[in-house]
DNA sequence: TGAAATTCCTCATATTATGAGAAATATTTG
DNA sequence: CAAATATTTCTCATAATATGAGGAATTTCA
């Protein structure tokens, strides 16, 4: 449950794929204009026309036919002279998503309450999907989670935020992950096996809550699960400390914190508007593992 | 100058238009997939594949095509039942985009350092073609620039962050927004025609400064340009106070502030990475109006 | 575990995306 | 401000593929 893994950091991989047993995607056209926008990353944010021809091997036409569908879009910006930049469509979206989030305007006071008490670092991390994001961080310690800012990504399987919203699954969730990704499920060290995986999630939620240094292995991260409607994770709730600084009995403690705080968001959660009669999530709804 | 304009919030309606003469853009599959996202609301944050059927007109099979691509690039999620949400993408690509802005680590600690001063708020305003978009706020007095956080957008035309960018464009740009944009122009009170928009233009350069009251009326907003190179802006510093609370003096006064401060910015902007042989911008480049 | 919903697949047809080169703009320089 | 250069858009014939309808396979929830 301690094993060692990379903290997986994959902004410019490509897209997640369901992996429900098929190969890969077909090449649409949609696709491949999706494809244009992973080659812009912090290391090469800047792109020409004629640098996109040459890694796509597309024709010029194509290539300037893309890129003004995703600047019309707002997706890209064109800049001085020539090449292309991330446009500022990503930038509203993110507010637009931050605005329709009850969690942050729930969580914030939360944090900020238990600031003096955990003495180190608060994560909030929310579910989509077959990753989990960092969504809000409170830093109190400023060596403490320095890159775990929102937007930050971590897989399904590794940290303490991810295991425990994944042990919270619906059973037939549970069992197809451990159908489509037996491997990282092991490598993560969950379990051979859906058997072995099945009876370590029952333990995590017989426990309520996940204590791992699996990111960042400094420090010791202390996890509940939120959940959105009765049995629905969407998100958890993340107490980050030294590991230095926690000994066993801090680790129980800070447990029994953060499912206290977790349950507390809850239930503000599930009260925050009430769920509508035709069981159509209004806001902040559990994210399916396709 | 200080004419009357509805604070512009222009999320959720469609893709900004290069409008260049030309008329409306073409129907084609990609732009119909992103349309699909211009749905996506803090009012109606989730669909179902239904509701996207009627709404659009499309068949079943193609509703779950687009959705699914969509999916697979991380811009949608599925949350539980049915229905579907915006994807973890877009926050993804705003971290993005905040990693590799170095005006993200050069302005906060002028924002810090004018704070006590200024005694209001601090906007940090970014070029983005036809709009111009908050990317950093520093706030003192809670009741100040509530709205102006990371991702809101403005129109070119309306509030001194925009309009001292726009003043600052090169004049050839500023001659095709004369032509494309002429309505808009004279609305927001620059000028009727271009001869009066351009005496417009050159006075504010004069002055080195944009005052203006056009987006919030209770409030002042005092705004200076940000090179990232030499004749190239491509961002603005906006000083915030209440009205009430800045008489001309004081106006006079923050300008010059913000006129420092914006060239102490650009010129760290200039120095932060060297730019290079080729004329290819490395980073935060300036964007073309089209 | 079984019933009800959601999602995906198959296939024939019609639509439309593609590439090459020329024309039109936009941008920089003198 | 005008000429020179680079960038972007357009046109059109052809090949490719997106679309819709219904049935099959999943997923979801009781």
């Amino acid at each position: 449950m301690d094993d060692i893994s990379l903290p997986v950091d994959g902004s410019p991989g490509s897209a997640p794929r369901t992996d429900s047993g098929a190969g890969p995607r077909a090449d649409t056209s949609i696709t491949r204009v999706f494809g244009i926008l992973d080659l812009f990353t912090p290391d090469t944010p800047v792109w020409t026309a004629d640098l996109l021809m040459e890694q796509l091997g597309l024709a010029r036409a194509t290539i300037y036919r893309y890129v003004r569908a995703l600047c019309d879009a707002g997706f890209l910006a064109a800049v001085s002279g020539a090449g292309y930049v991330l446009g500022p469509r990503f930038i509203e979206f993110d507010r637009s998503i931050r605005l329709a989030d009850p969690l942050l305007q729930i969580v914030p006071p939360v944090m900020a309450e238990l600031r003096d008490v955990v003495n180190g670092g608060q994560l909030l991390c929310a579910f989509y999907g077959l990753r989990v994001l960092s969504v809000l961080q409170d830093k109190t310690d400023p060596n403490i989670t320095m890159s775990m800012e929102r937007g930050r990504p971590f897989s399904l399987f590794t940290g303490s935020p991810s295991r425990v919203i994944l042990a919270h699954l619906p059973p037939y969730q549970l069992r197809n992950l451990a159908l489509n990704h037996q491997k990282e499920i092991a490598a993560a060290g969950l379990g051979e096996g859906w058997q072995a995986f099945r009876d370590n999630m029952r333990a995590i939620r017989r426990t309520g809550f996940v204590a791992a240094s699996d990111i960042d292995k400094a420090l010791i991260g202390i996890s509940a699960p939120i959940f959105q409607a009765p049995g629905a994770v969407s998100a958890s709730l993340c107490l980050v400390r030294t590991k230095e600084n926690a000994p066993p009995e801090q680790v129980a403690f800070l447990g029994e914190l953060a499912m206290k705080a977790a349950q507390r968001i809850s239930r503000e959660l599930q009260a925050f508007r009430p769920v509508r009669a035709d069981r159509t999530p209004l806001s902040a709804p559990v994210s399916r593992v396709r």
